[in-house]
DNA sequence: CGAAGTTATCTATTTATCTAGACAACTTCA
DNA sequence: TGAAGTTGTCTAGATAAATAGATAACTTCG
């Protein structure tokens, strides 16, 4: 097993807990540490990483915090014999338009807020916009009264003018395509990274700041192939697992 | 927001300049700063995140030292990187094949080691193991002199019993299946998540501790059906994005 | 019961990180 | 040329994180 040293963890920006933390929780996603298993106590886990003991249990507390893990007193910490439930969500590769991005069917989402701006360039570019003028509409959605992602769209102001007002009024981007005239549409490419939260995000996703985020930007378009909307979803890493659909070519 | 910031901020176990300097870099891996484009001044930033300026420094000095950003005395700091490259997930995907797709030779797969192995029960199961003894075999993959992401495979010991030397001899995955009479497979399916890397991980793929990993959960099976392989892999997301393919809708 | 091992809590001290202000060196542009 | 704006460097002080040691409360097991 490795074992980062204090040069290599000093200055690197991470305290010594949150990176002892972090490789706890890589350990149990990993099944290394499976539900039930005692967890190193902690002086063992104090000497292994070179820390002192009341740094190691600060590690242990942020575990707790997730609901990971639960200590016991005069026995030990326990891996959590049920795991936080992740949220599995389809990344739709096909026009499963019912369904879709938005995954499970008790998901709500609400618009935040809309307004007309100028579009980055690149994003201008695959929206195949002229005049880069854009209407960007940020949306949250949640399930559960948990929040799992936050949403920038951009749309073409020419193409689809009405957009604002049917958005405000149906609450859902799909609903107000519809209500646009757009009766199919088709997700044309999506990719995904990962990268820590903004503080905004931390603050609409109820996280901590820094915690990860699930980045992906898609795009979508008529069958015919014109672009329709240029989509960035941001999710809490923790909560969530994308699901890729694999149609088989025939 | 500002002052919440910095009272949500403390005690994350980030420290404040680690965040400025990968809320920076996720604008360059996603192309909202581009090679080229001039960074924030060391003031800007320091209003921006409500810190002073040494700590705007600081962040600037860590994307300096990545090679991200050069600074220029007098004129400012400018990005010097491109956006992270895309490795492609879909039906046929290959670990092997898919990154580099821009015809670069760099690209090499390296089979690190190989041992059977009790699998754990739900590998076992999506295997469609009887018995649970598997064989496990941990790759790493690198482009262009970057360490790119790390995988590990299971594949059934009693259907491909010869897997391990072939992988030896080839150091291929596809190459070792093609060797067992396995002409042909099919990605089933696909799961992302992300989080921290382990210490591990972080040495394989020359990372800091504490950097963040791209995680796919994946099984290739025959074109019937029949699982063959149980395949983790871990991207740098630093360095890597998942394009996901998307079925031509012709 | 009693000993050993565990988590919980407290105080004090050291070390690392962040803030504050000043000035120098350099570039850009009017 | 000069003014404004930028990065580079220095000193000093304030705040947060980690260390060190001690003791209590609890569990397990011989």
């Amino acid at each position: 097993m490795t074992e980062f040293e204090l040069g290599s963890r000093s200055n690197s920006g991470y305290s010594a807990w949150r990176l002892i933390t972090e490789e706890l929780r890589g350990e149990i996603a990993e099944n290394r540490l499976r539900a039930g298993d005692h967890l190193p106590t902690e002086n063992m886990l104090a000497e292994r990483y070179s820390v002192n003991r009341h740094t190691a249990r600060q590690a242990i507390a942020a575990l707790v915090e997730d609901g990971l893990v639960e200590s016991q007193r005069g026995s030990g910490t326990f891996v959590t014999s049920e795991p936080a439930r992740l949220h599995q969500i389809g990344l739709r590769t096909r026009l499963t338009r019912s369904l879709g991005d938005d995954g499970s069917a008790s998901a709500s989402s609400r618009v935040l807020s809309s307004t007309i701006e100028e579009a980055p360039e690149d994003i201008a570019r695959r929206l195949g916009l002229p005049h880069r003028k854009a209407i960007r509409v940020e949306t949250t959605r949640s399930t559960g009264g948990l929040h799992i992602a936050v949403g920038t769209h951009w749309f073409d102001v020419e193409r689809l003018p009405d957009i604002a007002t049917a958005l405000r009024r149906t609450g859902s981007v799909t609903a107000a395509l519809r209500a646009c005239g757009i009766e199919d549409y088709v997700r044309t490419s999506t990719v995904v990274g990962a990268r820590h939260a903004t503080a905004s995000e931390a603050e609409l996703l109820s996280l901590r700041p820094g915690a990860i985020v699930l980045v992906t930007e898609a795009l979508d378009g008529l069958p015919d192939g014109t672009p329709l909307q240029h989509l960035v979803t941001r999710f809490a890493a923790q909560h969530v697992r994308l699901d890729i659909e694999h149609p088989s070519a025939d």
